[in-house]
DNA sequence: GCCAACGTTGGC
DNA sequence: GCCAACGTTGGC
């Protein structure tokens, strides 16, 4: 059992918000387009990581929750699927171009953490705040711990 | 709504 | 394989 890793996946609530995710329970988090991010997904998530759910392109973007991935990589079914905006006529089932995991809703912050918040308590150095316009990216444990304290939390188990 | 950052595409 | 043109992301 590998050790537990830590995520940042971002999110336009009026595509998805976490109060979807409350709704739905579970979600596959698909239409990453970004081999970067589709990388993570596929090779570096495992069963039993955390991510937080990040809310982008609203005022202001913040982290608003937290989830858990609750599946392997598998391939998007959008990418095969003509009459999605995601689907990728270069792709095959055979060899499919695009993966995915799902992810379960565990909690949804009272406080969300503000990027503004983030950078006073000192966290400027996350990936976040590195990789400009990367959906997903890795946050360290200490990082992860840090966040949860400004939203009030403690880690879960 | 603007536009900087930056990933992708395609001509050569 | 270079790189200009183009499209998208996402903070501001």
């Amino acid at each position: 059992m590998s050790k537990r890793q830590y995520w940042l996946m971002k999110s336009e609530p009026e595509a998805y918000s976490i109060d979807d995710l409350k709704r739905d329970g579970q979600i596959r988090w698909s239409g990453v387009r970004n081999y970067e991010a589709r990388n993570i997904m596929r090779d570096k998530m495992n069963v039993g990581d955390r991510a937080f759910f990040y809310h982008s392109n609203v005022k202001p973007p913040c982290i608003v929750g937290e989830m858990e991935v609750c599946t392997e990589p598998y391939p998007d079914p959008l990418q095969f699927d003509p009459d999605s905006k995601y689907f990728d006529e270069k792709s095959s089932e055979s060899d499919p171009r695009w993966h995915l995991v799902d992810v379960k809703f565990i909690r949804k912050f009272e406080n969300s953490v503000t990027r503004d918040i983030l950078k006073e308590a000192g966290l400027s150095e996350m990936q976040l705040f590195k990789r400009n316009r990367l959906s997903i990216t890795h946050v360290e444990e200490e990082e992860f711990i840090k966040v949860l304290e400004l939203a009030g939390l403690e880690p879960l188990d």
